[in-house]
DNA sequence: GTGAAAGCGCTAACAT
DNA sequence: ATGTTAGCGCTTTCAC
């Protein structure tokens, strides 16, 4: 019968090679300071063992954590956000780091992610949240981790971010609409009070003044970034009595529902109206019609915003943080055809 | 100038409350033990000081840990998995654990997650993926954790999981078009040697067999779960000279673009051509037309794998594990749009 | 170049 | 009911 034998420690090692347990130690952490032969028999052992280092014994006296805890909100949109991920995920993991996702989901789940941070098992600190875990005036960053913001800026004081220029990006979903002629535009916003919602939403008032219109020129309704609330503008939308050719909105989940909808109550896109997205997911390319919106570099951000982290755990200051600790990068237009000039 | 003070340490807590770190220690984890009064005390001081146990030093020193390792193939479609992982998160919040994402992508990422896993900070393994990490001979299962598979079977013995009714599902795709009336069906398969490919294979063919069709009423095209093999398989359907009438796609996104593809090229769904998807994303019902498809529970599945292994983690013997090490459950056929009679 | 030994912060015996 | 103390497995002085 197999003996279910524990793990191999340190000193089964040192045993099977016949040195001391400082020797494997010094083996595998820094061999330049043994002896070629000794290092080698060492080495055969840990390899005979199928030994690895206990890390929670080796964070406990070395301080030094391998793990990297991502913030999210839950309902950030799940393609979009999954590519920014998969960039944190790659360039931690090329650093050695181990990456936990953390969803804010209520005050409980809060409260979790502040006692992780606070319970010394933490290399650092990432979050796409532009509202913080927070819970009765305990903030997750109280624990003095190593933190740096992507995608959305929490605002706070010494944090550094890597961000996208949200004001510039929806600037250019008004361009265009104003570009092709479109003289009123309904905007399906994000939720209130959102980080992204509110700097696009300067962006958009920006564009429309540029373009010489008045404030009656944008219609707003209020949405979430999420498919119902595409559907619930569309609905408010068909609604009206002198509709706006020009819809924008808050992320390309909501316009693919809002273009779904207006389909099905008989108005086709972008005949009698244009609609732009944001984000660029993958599944912007495959709605009917294609849809036109802002491609965020999606994976960039996510891998900036680690190596950020990354640099400043090593204790390297940034270099692309003379800047004043933002990082921004730029989103572009991609013209689908969910847009053209107005009929008329 | 604000002093960057260490955390503070379970005997910062003792002294301030003039106790011994035991008493301390016990007032956390054991509070029955204590006199209200010194209760209070310690718990005050604790509140005073902002104390968070070091969960490092609790790990080493008892043994336990509370991280559990989810295993993910890369490219599993986000859309579907977020939600398995969100169930699967819930869950172990719940219950205290904290979730690691393990993202498989090559042989460097495996063989990292196979030293974490046998670095002795994990208390658990949850997997996604049929295909284990697994390097020279060495396996992520050899650490000896408590593991569970959650949606694809590793089919390794001993090792329990939570997975679909797959081939039931895929019979469900067939004998749905069959009752249409349709007599010829065009696959898009998933990735070859894929185990849900593999399972909802039998399926299919099992369903063409019932419904007395012969072999030659299938064709099938290899893709690979995503929207570049949906486009691919619409390609070399629009080739056919006789096409099928009834579409089969390995998963939502394939059949999106499929449905995209041919529309693109002059055929009209469910008119020409009826388009049945798997997994039941969100998205399937903001295409155009709205996706006939599968729909999994995938937060139940997910909840259902971190269940089992929260069980079996408390040393309890699940009950629901009596069936053999299988946990199985039902998707259901959800019409959509796409698919009808078909012309004639 | 290598070994002996002191902790890292905590919990669980074992004393009292 | 509370205090004292021995480690958990490792790294890192400090000796030799």
């Amino acid at each position: 019968m197999e003996q279910a034998s524990r793990p191999p420690r340190i000193g089964d090692v040192a045993l099977q090679a016949g040195v001391s347990v400082a020797t494997v130690s010094r083996a595998l952490s820094a061999p330049e300071k043994l002896r070629d032969e000794t290092r080698r028999k060492v080495l055969a052992a840990v390899e005979a063992l199928g030994y690895t280092p206990n890390s929670v014994a080796r964070q406990l006296r070395g301080g030094s954590s391998q793990l990297v805890l991502v913030v999210v909100p839950r309902r950030s949109n799940p393609p979009f956000f999954s590519e920014v991920l998969h960039g944190i995920d790659v360039t931690l993991a090329d650093a050695g780091y181990v990456l936990i996702t953390g969803y804010m989901e209520g005050v409980d789940r809060d409260l979790r992610l502040i006692e992780l941070a606070a319970s010394g098992n933490l290399a650092g600190l990432l979050t796409t949240s532009g509202m913080l875990p927070e819970v009765s005036g305990r903030s997750i960053l109280d624990a003095g981790l190593p933190a740096v913001a992507i995608c959305a800026d929490p605002l706070v004081p010494g944090l550094p971010a890597v961000l996208l220029d949200d004001e510039a990006a929806a600037r250019a979903q008004v361009d265009h609409l104003i570009g092709l002629g479109h003289r009123r535009i309904f905007y399906v916003t994000g939720p209130t009070g959102n980080y992204n919602e509110t700097v696009r939403h300067r962006g958009i008032v920006a564009g429309i003044e540029a373009a010489g219109l008045g404030p009656e020129a944008l219609t707003q309704y209020a949405g979430n970034y999420q498919f119902t609330g595409g559907v619930a503008g569309a609905r408010a939308y068909l609604e009206m009595a002198d509709r706006p050719t020009g819809v924008i909105c808050g992320n390309d989940e909501c316009a693919v529902a809002f273009m779904k909808s207006v389909t099905a109550a008989g108005l086709a896109v972008p005949r009698d109206l244009s609609v732009v997205g944001f984000d660029g997911i993958e599944f912007a390319d495959y709605c009917e019609p294609t849809l036109t919106t802002i491609a965020q570099p999606r994976f960039a951000l996510g891998a900036a915003g680690a190596r950020l982290l990354i640099d400043i755990l090593a204790g390297k200051t940034p270099a692309a943080l003379q800047g004043g600790g933002k990082l921004v990068m730029q989103g572009h237009l991609r013209v689908g055809d969910s847009t053209g000039a107005p009929r008329g």
